[in-house]
DNA sequence: TTCGCTGCAAAGCTTTTGCAGTGGT
DNA sequence: ACCACTGCAAAAGCTTTGCAGCGAA
């Protein structure tokens, strides 16, 4: 089934008002990896120039609150985005030099994550798993400006 | 060893200058569980009044960078910063319902992360792993309006 | 019909930045 | 003595919100 149909069929079993202008926002969102709130405006608007900011931004916090998309803090730029419902498990490697970003799978932690709130009698909605750290190439590299804002480029790889 | 002297060690190892300022401010965010930058700022200025907001918050980039801090998407209100440098490894379990935060510990989480970090040839400086999801109070309530606050059944959406 | 949702646009909040002077190494 | 760092304050994002009309259920 379509990832878009899973999400609305999820909002609509909890209530919420599957208007014209949502179809569109998360039938956008599904096709990112990652995107930032003006990407999505932007996108958006591109099918239907009358789609306010502000309904995106609406139904971009609807959707975090949800647990249907989560936020990235990838430490440069705007946060970025991602529907991460119906989708599998992965979390993120990042260089803090060069800003590489890897994705990584690890079923042991997610494992473990349900230990976890097992044992504090919740219930799991979604998760954030970010390590940062230097890459082989920058680990060896004193850097002259440690503040220098580096590039951002993301690289999909499955472990 | 005082952890805002590991800090500052670490900073100078790094070819960062370390200004008056930057141990001010070093000195008070240690001193915290989790801070914003804005009562970080009203904290810093209660000690030295001339300190800019600017500062604060180039200092807090800088040592959100480097993976000195880490910034917490806690889903209300502005980021929280958390100083993790050394420091004990910890996560966060949170309730998106009532907003209730619990720090716990997995050391095999910690394993795992030496073994996918070592895998990728990178150097692990920081992490943040956050669970979403609702506390036993809270998955039993069927709020009055669902948009703002979420219940919801995932495994009815999913059988 | 109800009341949640939308467009519009302004306001609000947080964070960034240019510039000239200061201070760490 | 360099040049990174700072204070100041304005500007620049980014996100939220009030309001009147609209539309999904």
């Amino acid at each position: 089934m379509k990832r878009f149909v899973e999400v609305e069929q999820f909002l609509k079993a909890r209530g919420i008002r599957l208007t014209g202008e949502r179809q569109l926002i998360v039938r956008r969102a599904v096709s990112y990896l990652h995107f930032t709130a003006e990407e999505l405006v932007k996108d958006v608007r591109t099918i239907d120039p009358t789609v306010a900011r502000g309904t995106v931004y609406r139904t971009l916090g609807l959707l975090h609150r949800t647990g249907v998309v989560e936020k990235h803090d990838f430490r440069y730029g705007p946060p970025n985005y991602e529907v991460t419902f119906a989708k599998a498990h992965h979390d993120h490697l990042m260089c803090i030099q060069c800003g590489e970003i890897i994705e990584f799978q690890e079923p042991r932690v997610e494992h473990i994550q349900e230990q976890v709130v097992k044992r504090y009698g919740y219930q799991l909605l979604s998760h954030t798993h970010k390590l940062y750290g230097l890459c082989q190439k920058c680990r060896h590299v004193n850097p002259k400006r440690a503040s220098k804002a580096p590039m951002l480029h993301v690289e999909e790889i499955v472990a």
